[in-house]
DNA sequence: GACTGGCACTCCGTAGCGACGAGTGCCAGC
DNA sequence: GCTGGCACTCGTCGCTACGGAGTGCCAGTC
């Protein structure tokens, strides 16, 4: 593993060039657009370690090289730096998010801005409602055996339920019970509701143990674990930027199948933290559709809390360090959005 | 415009075979295919015929005939008929949307079925609010001078909206607030609300008449009229199979571009009625960047009324009798779920 | 008059070939 | 340890040849 620093710098140069001019770079060039102080030979050596290690490859005998998912690897972990965002973009993420004026709102500005600005397929989970709290229930008669049961969170979510129930109730039960739900649930944390929840059907009315419990377990079941299913997509269309060398082969079809299943997008979350992107390259995707991409993630929230993951997808071949000083950006405002609200 | 039935019955056979195969198709080989009773030259000569009126057209020089924009539409016009569905059609389409829980659900479900159903791209609007009544308000405190106002509607839907008040409001006050809202508006379809609200607004109490003018105002400008705005989409990835023809050239953006503006989709259901589907064949579009598709679009609606519309867009050269009898399927399936609901 | 068989023609797609150029690996020399 | 030089590889491009599919047209037949 003998990599001097000398090596690391053409390895860095390989990539950059590699990623500007998405063709396969030679020594010649490389020496002529990069002060390396070295002549071609040399580098074509270093290129040749480099190779043995893995770093870089030929697509073919007598073509420039061409960084490896190591070699990307390597690049983001070692050899790039944080840019800076440019003012433009600063200004164009404070235009963006200001004037949005609900969730839905905020979370799709927050997704094409994102989309926008890395030119890359942009993904925002909806912020979890785990660890938001309930602000108010509200219970709705449709039918004399129906309800429809709205729940408004903190964050200023709302969802709804139709509710389908044992039997017919009376609208005082309905109040009831409403008062009963808010007394109980109000200002708590999802996360912390269903042990409260339990409480609720054992010391209800006898009469009304049967509503109530419907009541809980569609609570439970719908609002509280049905939440984190939604995803927000934007720049689709970025992916026909990818480069006719992968589209032709019609390995589109596959992320564009990817991006369409929800439950594959939200794996692309787990574990994110806050205020660190995360970098997965080619083959380190754990779906399996998205190895000829490069997936860059981070987590947002008010404050370090993280109630929700975002980032993008887009070709192995991509500027890391700019992504993912945008990535971080946005996600950073999309949290103070979500604080003020 | 001497067109046979003979003629009519080749162009009929082309443009089958053409949307079968993807390939020009020679006189030789259509004679092969289907029993005309006449000899490749006589179908030769109709085809000369039927490439001087512009119905089909030689991609180059001796490569065999393709369909024009204006071949399809006699054919959608002329020379199609429904084509009924498959029973394994049909049981997909009844399981699919059997069992959804809300609206969003039904929606998604819907334009998911509609994509796997015809291999294409489906858009499926959601369900207009001006044909639905308003079944309740509720005013939910969230700062002293902020409320949410969550307006439900009889079609399951629920809107919110955070509104800034003009000044701070007490509990007893939003307790008068709602009752007033409720008793005037509930019940009321969307289309005849606004009389109702200016009167509001009059006999509002002095010290009440700033919060119930603001709260009104956002009724109007936000939920009634961002109503229709909404949009599923599914399917994209049916887009790599319109044939790497197409994709090469890097048609496919514009494309797909056009597919993330709602604003745009939108469009796409001006005017469309309740079951009988609308097709627009290439140059047909309104839309630009779709100039180089076709759309087969329908509304849906319980019963006759259309309260939204639904379609797919896809390569011109498609199975237009399949397609249109599926996006008609799926509608009327939609609207069932709908009077149910 | 309508259809058919035959024929020459066009032109796409593919394969083979050679020149060119970019890039490499290696080696001798500094 | 670096460099210049050199032979070699191999992809790309342009050219040519050619087979095949398909056409248009014409003369002949029913």
């Amino acid at each position: 593993m003998g990599l001097d620093d000398r090596k690391l710098e053409v390895l860095r140069a390989i990539v950059e060039d590699y990623v500007a001019t998405q063709e396969p770079v030679g020594s010649k060039a490389l020496v002529e657009r990069h002060a390396l102080g070295v002549s071609p030979a040399t580098v074509r050596n270093d290129m040749a370690v480099l190779e043995d290690e893995g770093y870089i490859r030929q697509p073919h005998t007598s073509a420039g090289r061409v960084p490896t998912d190591r070699g990307y690897r390597l690049f983001v972990d070692r050899l790039s730096r944080v840019k800076p965002l440019s003012p433009a973009e600063r200004r164009a993420i404070e235009r963006f998010l200001v004037g949005a004026v609900d969730l839905d709102d905020v979370v799709h500005r927050a997704v094409r801005l994102l989309a926008q600005l890395t030119r890359q397929v942009a993904v925002v989970q909806y912020p979890s409602l785990t660890r938001s709290a309930v602000r108010h229930l509200e219970l709705v008669p449709v039918s004399t055996t129906r309800l429809l049961l709205v729940m408004i969170t903190d964050t200023g979510r709302v969802e709804q339920r139709v509710v389908e129930l044992p039997g017919p109730v009376d609208p005082e039960e309905i109040t009831d019970l409403r008062r009963v739900l808010n007394a109980t649930l109000a200002g708590v944390k999802l996360v912390d509701t269903p042990p409260l929840v339990q409480g609720l059907v054992e010391r209800a009315e006898p009469q009304a143990k049967a509503t109530m419990s419907t009541l809980v377990s569609v609570l439970l079941e719908t609002l509280v674990e049905r939440h984190e299913e939604r995803i927000a997509l934007a720049g689709t269309s970025n992916l026909a930027r990818m480069g006719p060398l992968d589209l032709s082969t019609g390995a589109l079809r596959p992320i564009l199948e990817a991006l369409e299943e929800e439950v594959i997008l939200l794996k692309l979350f787990d574990e994110v933290k806050a205020g660190s992107a995360r970098v997965r390259i080619g083959d380190e995707n754990e779906v399996v559709d998205l190895r000829s991409t490069s997936v860059v993630s981070t987590g947002y929230g008010p404050g370090a809390t993280v109630v929700g993951g975002m980032g993008v997808v887009g070709p192995t071949r991509m500027d890391y360090p700019g992504t993912i000083a945008t990535v971080r950006a946005v996600a950073r405002y999309l949290g103070e959005m979500l604080a003020q609200h």
